[in-house]
DNA sequence: AATCATAGCAACCGCATTAGG
DNA sequence: ACCTAATGCGGTTGCTATGAT
């Protein structure tokens, strides 16, 4: 397939932009959108190309671009995230909201690889540095690989016991529940298993106003139609898209429940023995630090391995809770799971690894300090495993829980359902 | 004051994927 | 099923500002 030839065109100007251009293209969009981007320049009176515009647009002119300093409470979403998920920065950037995913690449670069390089931590593998050196050089990348998908497969088994489990309660509940609809759902026998979660989280953790919706997770996921439910649950009701179209007139429930069914006839679902998969996710009141309130300082004075890992695996005692295993049901529907970081690229990867990040980020039930008030003046508690790091697994699962704990009480409103 | 080095960041490049005919 | 345009994304480049010498 060849390549459409796009900036090389003669005529065309590159580089910087000037206010004139910036106004000509904001001016347009604003009344006419951008609809398609080829086509945009020349109405616009701009010499120059669509992907050039596309750019400006997203990187600079939205008007739902935050800019300016990162506050610390984004540094660390970023650097979880990043231990998540790589370089992959516009996964990343959807659980930051206003931030775009080149600026969150620039800043990485430039900064907190550097500050994390200092402290001795290894950036790519995320591991201090003379772990990262037993795989020197090119082999680091693979290192980093193979660690995220330890992380991700401990994960998993977890939620597959999980699903085990639960999923005999579920038959049962099943059976005693139909016919209770007080969800806006499509399916009684869903509602009541929104019911189900529904008590389970709130049992969990604080009380929180329940509504719900419901949706098809996997064909939002499909469209891009991600819901923040973390935004309402700040207190902010309208729900903005890192990207530039997608907007939602209805607020979020704090308690997003989704359902959908599955017909047995293939696609994601297909080799799902579940009937239905439900993702129950709670998000509740979170801790903002203000900009700038906190420094890295200790950090990188102390360059001290202990108090990162104190700050970045802060200790927790949470486990997952509900939504694990029902994403499992839906990677195992969607053919397998990954086997290499690389490989999360495929459409259906992709969807089950968002599921996946959203559900971690989605499922905290109570434990949800910040590592701004945690990591920040590290040790309030000792950290996993009282001291005794020696255990893997302990220490694992505080990894994935302080990860999962920061972004839920992160103001960046994350995307869930 | 001039020169060089470095940091920060906007913008570009090119591959991958998706959508539509 | 195939082709092509459009779009998404991550890596890289190059310009500008700032600091050091």
């Amino acid at each position: 397939m060849g390549r459409s030839p796009c900036c090389d065109k003669v005529g065309l100007k590159k580089g910087p932009w000037t206010p004139e251009e910036d106004q000509k293209l904001l001016a347009y969009i604003e009344e006419h959108g951008h609809g398609s981007w080829r086509a945009l320049p020349s109405k616009a009176g701009l010499q120059r190309c669509g992907k050039s515009c596309r750019l400006r647009w997203t990187n600079y002119l939205r008007p739902d671009i935050k800019r300016g300093k990162f506050s610390l409470q984004e540094e660390q979403t970023i650097i979880q995230l990043h231990a998540l998920l790589g370089n992959r920065w516009s996964a990343i950037a959807t659980h930051l909201s206003k931030r775009t995913d080149n600026e969150i690449k620039n800043y990485w670069n430039t900064h907190l690889k550097k500050r994390l390089t200092k402290m001795g931590i290894d950036p790519i593998t995320h591991k201090p540095k003379n772990d990262a050196l037993l795989s020197s050089d090119g082999q680091s990348k693979t290192a980093a690989n193979l660690s995220h998908m330890a992380q991700w497969e401990s994960a998993r088994l977890e939620a597959e016991a999980r699903l085990v489990r639960e999923s005999k309660l579920r038959s049962h509940s099943l059976q005693n529940q139909l016919g209770s609809s007080t969800f806006a759902s499509s399916s009684s026998a869903s509602t009541s298993l929104l019911n189900n979660n529904k008590q389970e989280a709130a049992s969990t953790t604080e009380m929180v106003p329940i509504q719900s919706r419901s949706i098809d997770v996997l064909k939002a996921w499909n469209n891009g139609g991600w819901l923040k439910s973390n935004e309402v649950s700040n207190g902010v009701g309208d729900l903005e898209s890192p990207t530039s179209t997608l907007s939602f007139s209805e607020n979020a429930p704090p308690i997003m429940t989704t359902t959908t069914t599955n017909s047995g006839s293939g696609g994601i679902l297909g080799e799902n023995t579940m009937p239905m998969i439900e993702f129950v996710g709670s998000s509740s009141g979170c801790s903002v630090k203000e900009e700038g309130e906190q420094e890295w300082k200790g950090y990188e004075s102390s360059n001290n391995l202990a108090e990162y890992k104190d700050g970045i695996m802060e200790n927790s005692v949470n486990t997952f809770t509900c939504g694990l295993h029902e994403l499992t049901m839906s990677m195992e529907g969607a053919a397998t799971w990954p086997g290499s970081h690389e490989s999360l690229r495929t459409n259906d990867h992709a969807i089950v690894e968002e599921g996946f990040i959203n559900l971690l980020l989605n499922t905290n039930s109570g434990n949800h300090r910040s590592l701004s008030e945690c990591g920040g003046d590290s040790n309030n508690d000792e950290g996993s495993g009282n001291g005794s790091d020696g255990d893997f697994y302990e220490d694992n699962k505080n990894y994935w829980n302080s990860i999962l704990n920061l972004v839920n009480s992160s103001p960046s409103d994350s995307p869930m359902f």
